[in-house]
DNA sequence: GTGCTTAACGAACGGCGTTCGTTACGAACA
DNA sequence: TGTTCGTAACGAACGCCGTTCGTTAAGCAC
């Protein structure tokens, strides 16, 4: 069967199980990289929700399929754009004598880098921190610990639960930027204020005689915005690694 | 092809543009309670990604379209069942002289009941507390602090970081119970020791001079579990809250 | 130039959440 | 008692999803 193409006229189309011999595709260059890049940038355009194996084939002009040489999975995938974000968390020399400043800008800084793309915590606390990233955090809180004279097993236990805290809020924080996101507002700030606005009126509706504490003080409950929750928590643990460092005061 | 069914002969098959006039079908009665409970009942045998709306329709013998008559959608069904088992949490008689032991107990008794619902817990930071039972931890949390001296904007934003740590502990929690499932085993002894052994295997193949403390201190980092790591931080949080108590030193 | 490894790919599978339009039950009403 | 009617139940379908299979073709070693 010969397919003579290019305006000879009357062409006779070839038939259909003879498969077109395949123009000249360009067959793009996929690397794990590019993959991640595009994952990252997915998540932080679009959410969560919005990360899928096609759509970042598609960003790539390709199928689905074609990801699978480079990355094991989705939730391979997550891991790795995970481990990317902590590659942008800034660390200092460590400063044993100033340990609790020094863990307190980490958490900070991590608290920022997680902000920025906010639906890559999303990603975070399914994973198992394996990543090259994931470690050289680890590193610097554990040797912080230790060198501020924090037994290591101790410090172990206080650096994990360090980083709990900082992914949990980061995580939660996403939450709500994803039901931003439905909700189709793109500003934060008027976001916070009609969620706000929709919590209080719910507490306020409810009866008084059996939650008298939530009903009095709504104004409270919503007073603080999600920076300052963060830093009262960050503090209580602070606090806490501190009352337990041998010899401190 | 006919297929004649038991014994008949050669019955002849209703035409198929004659819709059947439906067999004596009972109609079976569905309501919120019983589809809460069926979800719940899948979610604890066979895991959050279990659980879908095709699953629990499955379970009470009918399609998935049934179940939008008396559910928003999953979203709310996962709402719906958190509350339920937030509802199994016991609160004593508000004690304010005894606020800290009270709160451990209450973190305690949380952390029990997230735990024997253990995938639960992802249903758990997906949402916003707007439930009956929510409301009711949350009163007793607030009034508690309250109580004992704190003024209400900070009881507010301590009993939210409380609440926070609580889940996100159960949430991580839920994950590794996930990947023991996913691994096909059952035993949660033999899961930890297997994934222990897994991470310190990988610790310590790790560059030494690049992460010095980490690979030195291998065993410190996976010596304890997870109820002693839960301790550690609550007892943290405690601690930092004791410290901003009003005059109680 | 020839063979071989392997990235890229098209198609398909089974599952998902949700919606649409229809059916028939049971209560309200005549 | 007979009829109407709101609505729970439902079957089918839509458009997604993650992943796998088998094929194709590009680039490299020889």
């Amino acid at each position: 069967m010969v397919d003579r193409k290019e305006r000879g006229e009357g062409e006779v189309p070839a038939p259909p199980w003879r498969r077109s011999r395949k123009p000249p595709q360009p067959r793009r260059q996929l690397s794990q990289d590019l993959i991640i890049d595009t994952g990252l940038r997915i998540l932080d355009a679009e959410g969560f929700d919005a990360l899928s194996m096609r759509r970042v084939a598609q960003e790539l002009d390709t199928g689905p399929a074609s990801l699978y040489a480079h990355v094991a999975g989705k939730e391979e995938l997550l891991e790795l754009i995970y481990d990317r974000v902590l590659g942008e968390i800034r660390l200092p020399e460590r400063d044993p004598a100033r340990w609790k400043e020094q863990l307190r800008a980490y958490a900070m800084e991590a608290h920022r880098v997680l902000g920025a793309h906010a639906d890559v915590a999303r990603a975070a606390l399914a994973t198992i921190p394996t990543g090259e990233n994931s470690i050289r955090a680890g590193e610097f809180l554990f040797g912080l610990l230790i060198e501020a004279g924090m037994a290591p097993r101790e410090a172990s236990v206080a650096m994990d639960r360090l980083s709990l805290y900082i992914v949990g809020d980061a995580y939660e924080a996403s939450l709500h930027y994803a039901r931003m996101r439905a909700a189709g507002m793109d500003d934060p700030e008027a976001y916070f204020r009609s969620f706000v606005g929709q919590i209080a009126g719910y507490y306020r509706a409810i009866p008084p005689e059996r939650f008298p504490y939530v009903v009095k003080h709504v104004d409270d409950l919503i007073a603080d915005d999600g920076e300052q929750r963060f830093r009262y928590g960050l503090d209580l643990i602070l606090d806490g690694i501190e009352a337990r460092m041998p010899r401190d005061p």
